[in-house]
DNA sequence: CTATTATTCTTATATATCTAAGTTTATTGC
DNA sequence: GCAATAAACTTAGATATATAAGAATAATAG
């Protein structure tokens, strides 16, 4: 590790440990969705799998067939980023896009036996890594965590959707 | 507001109601990263500022005169993103960015008048954006909620960095 | 059963980030 | 003081996301 290394470290580190804004909050979330994503990155990255491409796995481990619509919502992302990687996915032969029943609008999503295979070697690596991160961390102060976000996450949701329907008629 | 719209919500906030798999800390905090960036980020696009800058603008407002190596270190990105945000700032009539004593080398960053007053338009917003996802949490839990966020990323921080040094000789 | 509307997928384009590699400039060790 | 090394910035290209808009298809209202 050269010295730049440490002093970046360092710096992220005391910037956080000083500073105490009124956004704190997001500031600490965002950094640490930026951290944990990154560690499972790294682990992700030695059997070829991408992040995004993880997440869209992970739903389908739980439930096959699904349309792209569907995974859209579960996943919480928007159509276009499940479209371009599931594209890829397809290509990769993880998984294969289907019609079913004669509709040809929606697409279903089947994994692939390397698909599914996967499931049994890339869990643990998110395991782990959640593992790391709440090294030293109490139950009672993780699961006061938990709630604070779900509590932030249903919050924002309704100011975010709030803000869709500005202008619409009403009904 | 669509048919859709609702759905669309209420499938993103069953799935964080029901399901509780042993990565989920790591999920949870994914999704409010992501949603309270979307909240910010449409408050500031009012204003005619991006997400990326506004946390550029953020440390500047603390602190002129940084180098692009600084910000990048007290912002916890690497420098390619702090270049591309600065042109842009720039570009925008933001920030300028100059040499100092000669030494052609490093980029010092400083506000232009336009970036200045910025500071007390922008910053209302972010903390309105705090108030509003942590409606309902209690001071116990937004401080249990900080203080784990921040074991988090110190955790992170060093499984980041061990892995940056392996392979590297000692010393 | 046809015209309108809504849904789903797709394309195009933009933002925010990263890693890897290149260039310029400064520092350091003889 | 010059060669080697390191630092700082820049460029190139990839990933993960978004919004806006287009195309195909299904559902619905008359």
């Amino acid at each position: 590790m050269t010295k730049r290394d440490v002093r970046e470290t360092e710096s992220v580190l005391r910037h956080w440990h000083q500073q105490v804004p009124d956004d704190r909050m997001a500031h600490l979330v965002r950094d640490a969705s930026r951290l944990l994503a990154k560690s499972l990155q790294r682990r992700l990255a030695e059997h070829g799998v991408s992040f995004g491409h993880w997440s869209f796995l992970r739903i389908l481990w739980a439930t096959e067939g699904l349309s792209q619509r569907e995974l859209s919502d579960q996943a919480g992302v928007m159509e276009p980023t499940t479209f371009t990687a599931l594209k890829a996915m397809e290509a990769n032969g993880l998984i294969e896009r289907r019609h079913l029943n004669g509709n040809r609008r929606k697409q279903h999503i089947f994994l692939t036996d390397k698909g599914k295979e996967l499931k049994d070697v890339l869990t643990p690596l998110a395991e782990e890594v959640n593992h790391i991160a709440l090294a030293g961390v109490s139950e009672a102060e993780s699961e006061a965590t938990r709630k604070t976000l779900l509590t932030m996450i249903d919050n924002l949701a309704v100011d975010n959707q709030s803000s869709e329907s500005e202008g619409e008629p009403d009904g």
